[in-house]
Formats: C-alpha cells, sequence, structure tokens
DNA sequence: TTGCGTAGTCAACACTCGTTGACCAACGGA
DNA sequence: TCCGTTGGTCAACGAGTGTTGACTACGCAA
C-alpha cells in the first residue's frame, strides 16, 4: 500500500513526469543538488525544456514542493490519534517512488531560493490546515510539532544520526507521539504543571 | 553578556581570524552559500590563502562547526534545569559577533559534503555532552531533544516562520521546555501515562 | 652573504550551473 | 496551401565555484 502514489510509469504529459522526477528527486536531494540537467536525464528531455516548462527552478521547486505536502492524508480522522499518526508517518519506510509529507521539505533547509518558498507553502499547506482541522489550537503550537518533526526527520534521514536510526523503532515512535501530544494540549503558563483546562486558546500569532 | 565570544577585533594570527569569520558567515549563510571569497574579503586577504590554511572547504567548515557548539556552555549546573536552559538558549536574541550553539548547525543541513561533518561532530560535541552531563538518558532521547532544538531553530531563524518569530515568546519558551523535560523524562512504554518511575535507563542505542 | 621556511599574492584551470535564443518538426484550422 | 501554435532540441553564454602551481616578500639562522 503505497502512501503517497508518485508513478513514473504512466501515460501523463511530459510537464507533469517532469513534475513527479523533480518530487522524486527533491525528496532525496536538496535543492542545490537538484540540477536541470539531472531531472531532464531522468525524464529523457532536454535539460532546456524542463526549465522552459516551469519558467525557473524556484518555480519548479515550488510545484513540486506543494504537490509533495499531502495535508489531506495526514490531519483527517478523529484528532485524538494525530500525535500517532504524526510519529508514525515521520518514521515510516518507504520504498521506491515512494515519498512521506516531510522528505521534500527537510531536504532544501538552506538555499536562500528554497527557503522563500518553504515558508510560504509550509505555513499555508501544512501548519494552517493542522491548525484547521484539529480545532482549537494555535498557529504556534502547529508550528511546533512542525519543528519537532521536521528536526526529527532531518537528523534520522539526512544526518543519519545512529539513535534514531537503530534501537527500539516502537519506542522512538511513542517518545516523539507522547512530545507532539504535550506540544498540542500542554499547559503554557508557566510552573502550573496540571492540566485541568481542556487547553487554553490563546492565538495571539493569527 | 556576550554568550559567545567571537571577536575580530584581537590580534590573532591570520588563520585564527579565518576562522572566527567563517564560524560567522556559517551561523548566518548555508555552507553551499559560503564561498571562500567572501571569507577571504571578510578577513581582508587572498581567497586562496584561505584555502591553503583549512585543507579544504570541508575540513574549515568542521573546524568552524565544533568550534561553534560549545556543550560545556549549556549542560554544566544542576541538571534540573536543562530544559528551561536550552529553550531559552534556542530563543535567545544575539547580537553582531555572537552565535548560539546551534546557529551553525541549522544553517547547513543540506548538502551532503556538509551533513557527513554534521553527523560526527552532532554526536560527539553535542548528544554525547548531553547524555553524560545529565545522568541517566538515552542516547536516543539525547538525540530528539536535539531534533526539536535544531527544527526550532530552523522553522524559526532560517525559515522565518511567524508563529515563533512573534507573539508571546515566554509562552513558545515554556512549551519547548516542557517538550524538552517530557522527551527527557516521560514514560517510554506504550499506552502507560503515569510517570512514577524516574525514567528508565534502556541504553539500547549504546 | 647565503639559504630556508613561513606568510601571502596572483592568475588561471576545470568545472558546474541556470538561463537563453535560434532552430526544427508536427499538427490543426482557415 | 499557408500559417500559427505547441512540443521539443541544440549550442552556447555568463557567472560562480573549489582548487592549484608559480611566484614574491620577509625574517631568522648559519
Amino acid at each position: 500500500m503505497p502512501r503517497f502514489f508518485i508513478g513514473p510509469e504512466s501515460d501523463d504529459t511530459t510537464r507533469e513526469r517532469i513534475l513527479k522526477a523533480a518530487i522524486l528527486r527533491f525528496s532525496t536531494h536538496s535543492y542545490e543538488q537538484t540540477g536541470f540537467r539531472d531531472l531532464a536525464a531522468d525524464v529523457g528531455v532536454d535539460p532546456a525544456y524542463v526549465h522552459r516548462c516551469f519558467g525557473s527552478k524556484q518555480k519548479l521547486f515550488h510545484e513540486a514542493l506543494k504537490a509533495s505536502l499531502r495535508p489531506e492524508r495526514l490531519f483527517v480522522g478523529g484528532s485524538d490519534d494525530l500525535p500517532s499518526t504524526l510519529a508514525r508517518e515521520v518514521l515510516a519506510e518507504c520504498g521506491a517512488n515512494e515519498i512521506r509529507p516531510l522528505d521534500v521539505v527537510i531536504r532544501s533547509f538552506s538555499s536562500p531560493e528554497a527557503s522563500r518558498v518553504l515558508s510560504d507553502v509550509l505555513m499555508d499547506d501544512f501548519i494552517a490546515p493542522m491548525v484547521e482541522k484539529r480545532g482549537p489550537l494555535s498557529k504556534k503550537r502547529a508550528a511546533l510539532v512542525a519543528a519537532l518533526l521536521a528536526g526529527v526527520g532531518i537528523l534520522r534521514d539526512v544526518i543519519g544520526a545512529d539513535p534514531l536510526l537503530d534501537g527500539d523503532e516502537a519506542e522512538t515512535q511513542e517518545l516523539i507521539a507522547q512530545a507532539i501530544e504535550n506540544l498540542i494540549d500542554g499547559d503554557a503558563d508557566n510552573d502550573l504543571k496540571e492540566q485541568s483546562e481542556p487547553a487554553s486558546v490563546d492565538d495571539k500569532a493569527e
């Protein structure tokens, strides 16, 4: 059961085939590492054509990034299992032609050209949907959840930090899920550790 | 009170002045963005010389990164205030010629050349010292704390995510501190939410 | 005075990259 | 038949990169 379809073996238009190839490359390599020439070789066209199709590298990245984040797959269903769903997704194995929701994001944080795109898309297509679907939740808390997920993804898949790669995966997943739950529902008032009220809805960041 | 001294106005050797300039540049720009020519202009020498001083760009980055992480400033003192210390550090403002412990780290996650260095240094000079100084703590939990800190730093300073930039900073800090505390002391066994025992020391990642 | 190591400069090599303008082939409508 | 549009190729430009080898200037020791 592929988590996210990306099949190059379809009869799409050439532009769509390039876009899918771009998503796959951007989920494995950084913005700067990914060149028009590599992309063109993947699809079997001229490098100049992939440029003409999308106008500029930045626009191509924008489209690929937007298509790679699929919030409707993450923020559905009951709201209580959101932490474990997110924790599962960020640790999930995935085969060829599959990508996870944050794979493209975590590869291209550097490069100001890419991060200008990332800033907008991450806010509109990840944090905002999470706030919308998950009921009372400030954008700040959602951003912190995104930060944790991105950080784990980076340390694990980009850097290759051993403690997150081997060992008890179920334990890792549970730790992450609990931290997310804490970020969502935890009390933010200093020195008050009891959680009597159901999370204060203080959206100062809107 | 400067958090981390980096003063170019000293009478150091030229090599040391280059290294300090590199630390400053790497804390603001990514590995790929930072060129020998920029660095040379900062110090006022020839680009070829900064190369000869360090052998290669990767080696220069290695030295700069290692000098920028200063674990002895973070993991000292009583162990109970570690979460709030870390949360404060990652959100701290800092003026010119000052850097925060993870500033260099969060700028250069991309670029395989840099991440190969990052992997080792982050493990040896951040996660390992944290485990050592903080008593019973698995490397996995320490890595998750590092992931959260890095993620917050990236979303806030690299991407420029608004919800983490404006709004109540004290609340943000408290949320992060609680999440860290949860990652350090939280119970990892599934479906057991009470925290009676003082954190199981299960170092399967060593 | 000679010689040598150190500090530093200069010009250039060998790439790689995004981007562009000219060109070509096929097709559908007038 | 002509013609404009679409899909696509080709060669090249211009800028940027890390890196290298040859060279110069200085200070110190024999």
